[in-house]
Order: structure tokens, then sequence, then C-alpha cells
DNA sequence: CAAGCCCGATACCGTACTGGTATCTTCGCT
DNA sequence: AGCGAAGATACCAGTACGGTATCGGGCTTG
């Protein structure tokens, strides 16, 4: 049968007059085009276009299908848009743990922005203490956060795993090495988090030992106080290996930390198709970020 | 993305108000409908249903989707209609070995003839001489025929399996039996197939053994003289199980002959969007027949 | 009010399709 | 004649799709 997605393959390809550039530009490769216009052939029973070593050039049929394809496209757009206007107003709160602005962070919202014009969105930055921002007491719809934290009634999907490093400070002995392990960091001092945390995430953020075997460090709520207490006091901070750093502080690659992973989640019982909708668009906005 | 499938599952949906009642309209199972609708409101960040336990009823954004999605199946079949009609007015030869007449046969052929409009079809009857119905010297584009052939050159999709029975008096007295084998037979006439007719086939349709080791039976050419021989002389003939027989003749089953497959047939070096469009049609309707 | 029933959702499975990698064929150009 | 570019083909892996079996939850009905 007929399908959207095989005439965007095909005003991709009447337009670029290549199946191979046509196929750069969908973010593919040029045989599953092949077939697909082939495919699209069959259903139509006619031949759309002329292939030669240099290119393609549309057949009469082709150039009639090029101009349907483009309205029909079009007006798909424009139906979709009506649909989600006919929807009432809403609101998405998204909760973040303050680390979501990077590349793919700023396309997600982008994407999601132009499909669900109409949905006003709303930010809310959590700190430290609550890895699930708030899903759980109605405070956030969905959440860019950070694994490990206790997962019941809560729905996730992983988006990146990101290797964790010691965060030390660029004159610390350490800081010259190209790994470390948990056990050069035995006699530091690490930061805590505050009581109610997630346990789960609080455990991790230890570097995945009791807390009262370790000389105690200050206790942080954001990642900013985890910084500061890197620079003024020996403390000893870990994360992901994505953050740019302040002067003055470097990060070195911990060898036996379980990699970090950055999820989209929701509460199970809030699930909407609005938070599906945005669930789906970050696994694929940071599916084809890096792959 | 939004696919006209999805569409085309929802408008049903919303037509019936009922997933099941739906689903039997597209000739499909529930299930799938529940996820695919599911899909496409996680695709449009909507509620286009309220499920209950008497049925469902559209919300507003799925009203809006209902008439939007109704125009755009509307404008999608009319582009169709426009592209198949900028292409070049052609005919279609179908070679047909004179039993496709049967109940697939004419949903086929009405398929066909609703998504090409302006194909005109030529029908080309064959007899019994050439399986191919005239592939490879072009009098005809595609052909309903029968397996086995020298398939060189041809290319073939397999439409249904057909038994192979013996076709007999009825006074004959192998006529009561369940079952025969070909050693039942070895002292009877056989037809013969003319001169010139592929080899694989005149040995299938005689019984797959060497044609000089039996009684000679008269040479025919036509499905028809083939009955009258069994009629008028104690000529053995087979055929598949499908073919209404006159008055005074009955089958039985043959054990020991492999099943002879209907099939949709075409030369490989003419092979072209339309009579793949007819081959995919073909085995469409066949499989939808019986399943 | 309890039991049965109807309807949609979910779980699970096998197959088909979609997209990727590697390679081939062909045609144009040097 | 040989090379290079473009599209086709072969093959493989992952995902999507449709089917079967089963569940959960409101109505209905005795």
């Amino acid at each position: 049968m007929m399908e959207l997605r095989l005439l965007r393959y095909f005003v991709a390809i009447a337009e670029e007059r290549h199946f191979g550039r046509a196929a750069a530009r969908l973010h593919m490769t040029q045989p599953p085009l092949s077939r697909a216009i082939k495919q699209l052939e069959t259903d139509l029973g006619v031949v759309l276009l002329h292939r030669s070593a240099t290119g393609v050039e549309p057949t009469p049929a082709g150039n009639a299908l090029y101009t349907e394809a483009r309205t029909l496209l079009e007006q798909a757009e424009q139906a979709r848009a009506r649909v989600t206007a006919a929807a009432d107003a809403v609101t998405l709160t998204i909760g973040t743990l303050a680390d979501s602005a990077e590349e793919a962070g700023t396309r997600l919202a982008a994407t999601f922005r132009r499909r669900h014009p109409k949905v006003s969105i709303r930010i809310r930055e959590a700190d430290f203490t609550d890895p699930t921002t708030g899903l759980r007491n109605g405070l956030a719809d969905v959440a860019l956060t950070r694994l490990p934290f206790d997962g019941i009634g809560i729905s996730v999907r992983v988006l990146r795993s990101d290797p964790v490093g010691v965060v030390l400070r660029a004159d610390d002995p350490l800081a010259g090495r190209d790994t470390v392990c948990l056990a050069d960091l035995a006699d530091r001092p690490w930061f805590q988090l505050p009581e109610g945390t997630d346990p789960i995430w609080r455990a991790y953020w230890n570097g995945a030992t009791p807390v009262g075997e370790r000389p105690a460090g200050p206790v942080v709520r954001t990642v900013n106080e985890c910084m500061q207490a890197v620079l003024w006091n020996g403390t000893v901070g870990i994360a992901p290996l994505i953050h740019a750093l302040p002067d003055g502080l470097t990060w070195v690659p911990l060898t036996d930390m379980p990699p970090s992973s950055l999820v989209v989640a929701w509460a199970t019982e809030h699930e909407s198709p609005l938070v599906r909708s945005f669930a789906h668009i970050a696994v694929e906005t940071y599916r084809s970020a890096h792959t």
C-alpha cells in the first residue's frame, strides 16, 4: 500500500536526482532507497524514474507523483497540526538534572516544540537530592535524569550510557593519571547527600560503598556545590564524563564504577500519549545523535 | 511517523466505535489494532479515543483526526489515480491456462482493475500445449498457470498448491476408491501432449513416467479434449482437484503425485512495475483468500 | 450482590519488513 | 581499454507487525 514514508523518500530523490544524495539527506544509505522506490513503482504499476549512470530522471508519472506527494505530505503535516490543536491546551513539566543542556538535549527540545507547538513546556530543575525530579508527587510529568535510582512505579528508557570519573583539583597527585580505581580514593573524604535522598542513588555517587566507612565530606545538594567542595576541600566527587569543568578542576576516568545512564523517565501511572511522545522523541533524538 | 496505514485503522475504529468490529472489517485481529492506535496517540501526543467496557468514544482530537484522515486518505487515492493516469496508456496481456476463472481469480481481476483503471487488459487463453502461455515470445506479459514447467528466464510466484487426482468415468472400477496411486493406472492408456510441449510439463501430466512405456492414448490440446478423451476412451486423465466435472465423470485423489502449484509467472527480462504489481496483487489476493 | 460476559489491554511468539554492509553491473569518461 | 561513479543486488541483523492466548475491568443479569 502507498505509505507516506515512501512518498517522503521519493520526494527526496526527485529533488536530488540522485539516490546517494537523497539517502544522505534522509539519514540513511542508498540500497534501502532503491528498494523503496522499486516498491513504490510496483505499487503504482508505473516506472517513476529513469536510471542512468549519471543520476536519475523522473518519468512523466514520476513528475506527477512528485507534485502529488509534495501536496499530500504538506496536507498531512497540516492535518497533524489541526488534530493536536483540537486537543485541550496542556502543559508538560520536564524535570531535569541540570546536565541535559548538551547538544542532543537542545535538539530534543527543538524537535518536541516543532511537533507539539501547542504544548507549553515548563522546566523544573532538580537538585542532586531527587533523581526522579518529583515524578512521584506530580511535580514533573517526565524527567531527563540519570540512573541508578529506585525505579518502583517509574518507567525508564535509556538514552545514553556515560562512563564516570573522579573530579579532582588540577594539582591533585592523582590528576595526572590516565585512570583511577575506587581503591585509590579509599582515604579521601566523599561528599554526602542529604537525608532522605534515594538510597540507591546515594550509594552510587558515594562510590558504591557504605557512607560510614569513609571520612565524612560536606553535604552537597547541587552539582555546583559538589564542584565547590572538590575545589575548596580535598573532597572526592565523581561525575559523568561530559561536563565542561571549571578552571582548576580535571577529571580522571574511574575504571571500576558502572557507567551512569542518561534516561528519560516518567511515573508509570501518569503515562499519557504526550509523555510517551516525549519519550519517543527523546530516544529517537539520542539514537541518531551518535550512532 | 504518521503513516497512512494507521489512519486507515483509525478511520475504521472511529466509524465502528468498536475495536473488534473494526478489526474484522480490516481483515485482522483486535490486538494489533490496540497497539496501532496507541502508537498513533503517542505520535500525536494526544488521546484519540476514550475506551470503555461498551466500546470507544472519540475525544475532540479524535473527531478532528477522523475528518482529517478521511480527507487525507481520499486525497491519497486521487493522487494515485492522477499519477497512474500520467503514465502512458498500456495494455497488459494475461496468459491463462483456462482454469483461473475460480473464486479468487475474479477477485484478482476486480482488485487489479480497481487499482489500475487506465490499464486495458487482454486475456489470452492458452491451450494445454504451452504452460508459459507465450511468455517467452511476448504473446503474454504475465501468466496465471501451473507448475511444473521449464522455468529458465521465467520468474514465478506460487499462489496455491493443489493436490491432483485421476479423472475417471463414473462407471470405472476405480471410481469408488478413496485414493489411487500411479501403479493402479499402469495399464491404462494416457493421453498424450503434442510434440514440442515443454518436456517437464509433458512428463508431469503423464504421471511422471516415460510416455513410451504405456499404451498410447489420444493426443489432446485442451482441458476439454482431455475430458472428452476420458469420457469416450478408457483414457486416464489427471487434473488438479478443483475443476467442476461434467456429468459422468468423477475424480479420485492420487497419492503419489506431487501437487500442482497455481502460479503467477512472467518473463524475467520483461519485468516491469505493472507486471510486478499484478504479481503482487495476485499473491495478496490468494493469500487472504484461504488462510 | 455475585456470576458471567463483553470489550479493550497485555504478553508472547513467529514472520516480514526495514535498514545496514559488502559487492556487483553498467555506463560514461579518460 | 581501464577507471570511476551510480544504481542494483545479496545478505544479515534488528525491529515492527500481525496472530494466539490470556488478563483486567466494567456492565449486565439472575
